[in-house]
DNA sequence: GACGAAAGTTAGCAGCTCTCACATATATTT
DNA sequence: AAATATATGTGAGAGCTGCTAACTTTCGTC
């Protein structure tokens, strides 16, 4: 809790600032501190189960402080939804690297990094896609899961050797999409369930792409 | 034990007892009301955006009635949900009626219904699909859950001619659902969005239970 | 060093959840 | 029909939360 807190020299002398975003006035940099604490409660106790104060309590500081970093709970909120994204785009990103380019596994990675990361860090994924008030005034978080998304396509893309722009790309992309959401949803909603369980991710995964990306052949 | 069972009817004798489901002691059937009142909240505020207080007032009770009926604003939400479920499973399965038995059709009726649901009630379906807390200690819920999958399986067995509890109908099933779930959820998550605005729900629902049911001649 | 802005504090209001003691209407028993 | 038990309501209140206001401290910059 109070390891880096007496940081009075601030380390901007220092050549290696590798972490911190944004210098520190008083303490470290209470924002990403908030956000780690509001992603940690959240995953704890679902998504309506944190509070500003709380985070605030485990940050060490009053319940007044979260507010000079952000206006709202909602902003906090969104503050982590965006933190997640960028995770999760990095992870679908690494999951397609680590295929041969235009490959069905390639396709099939990219679903299983979203399925990973859902199995992984379930409430906040829920929140994540949860959002509903504050989701209007957030064209950073839209941008953002469009990003997402164009990942899928820009795999999908390079399968058929067609630009990301392409309709067909953009609705097998879309398919493709809707599946993993779905399944990704389903198997943190349902852990006890029989269905799911007997379900082996990558199987799965491969096959989905295959049934969906097959018929490209036909058309 | 069971509190909320009390449909002990005493209404029956009464020939034109049209409206009220149960009789009223004081007001009315505060619990159905409140219920009520609830998902209206939910509708509009959205999952989170809902207070007990609230809800009291719009059915005019103190702030204290609902919790004679609910002993926490999480069974209040159970409720709701509980509600919604049947309301789901009923559309599924009137969907699934209104086609051909082991028809196509059929299957991609109770996925339309599905999508149906959700795009009349998001607020409602984000609800019955983000109960975390609560969850566990609600069976109630969980095989509401497993009755409307049971409506996909069913569907699914009558067309291949096989059980329900067949392994690999189980397995289709789940991938229609799965599908259905992720899509309903995209559709209400963006409604702004390009790829979901273009699509069109019938035309979609068929193409996919078509990919997901064909290769069942060749198994 | 002076000064303005940034980042923190305490105090406090309003609203919410939920409980407790009490009041009243209904159901049941005698 | 009277009495009793139970279900259903009310009001007051404790404790927590979201958020604001006013003040204080620290930092960067002239």
């Amino acid at each position: 809790m109070s390891p880096d807190q007496n940081t009075k020299d601030t380390s901007a002398s220092q050549p290696t600032a590798t972490v911190t975003p944004k210098a520190a006035y008083h303490h470290g940099d209470l924002r990403a501190q908030l956000i780690a604490a509001v992603r940690d409660l959240v995953e704890t106790h679902g998504p309506d189960g944190f509070s500003v104060a709380e985070a605030a309590r485990r940050a060490g500081v009053s319940s007044a402080a979260p507010y000079k970093h952000f206006k709202d709970r909602h902003e906090i909120l969104r503050g982590v939804v965006s933190e997640a994204m960028d995770r999760l785009r990095a992870a679908m990103e690494v999951g397609a690297a680590a295929h041969q380019a235009g490959s069905l596994d390639a396709v099939a990675a990219v679903g299983q990094a979203y399925v990973d990361f859902a199995r992984a860090e379930p409430g906040v994924f829920r929140l994540v896609f949860g959002l509903t008030e504050g989701h209007e005034n957030a064209p950073d978080l839209l941008a953002k899961g469009e990003g997402c998304f164009g990942v899928v396509v820009q795999a999908v893309a390079t399968r058929f050797g067609l630009p990301p722009g392409d309709a067909d790309v953009q609705r097998r992309a879309y398919m493709l999409w809707s599946f993993v959401h779905g399944h990704s949803f389903l198997t943190i909603d349902m852990k006890h369930k029989v269905a799911s369980a007997e379900i082996d991710d990558w199987d799965y995964l491969m096959g989905i792409s295959r049934a969906i990306l097959a018929p490209v052949a036909q058309a």
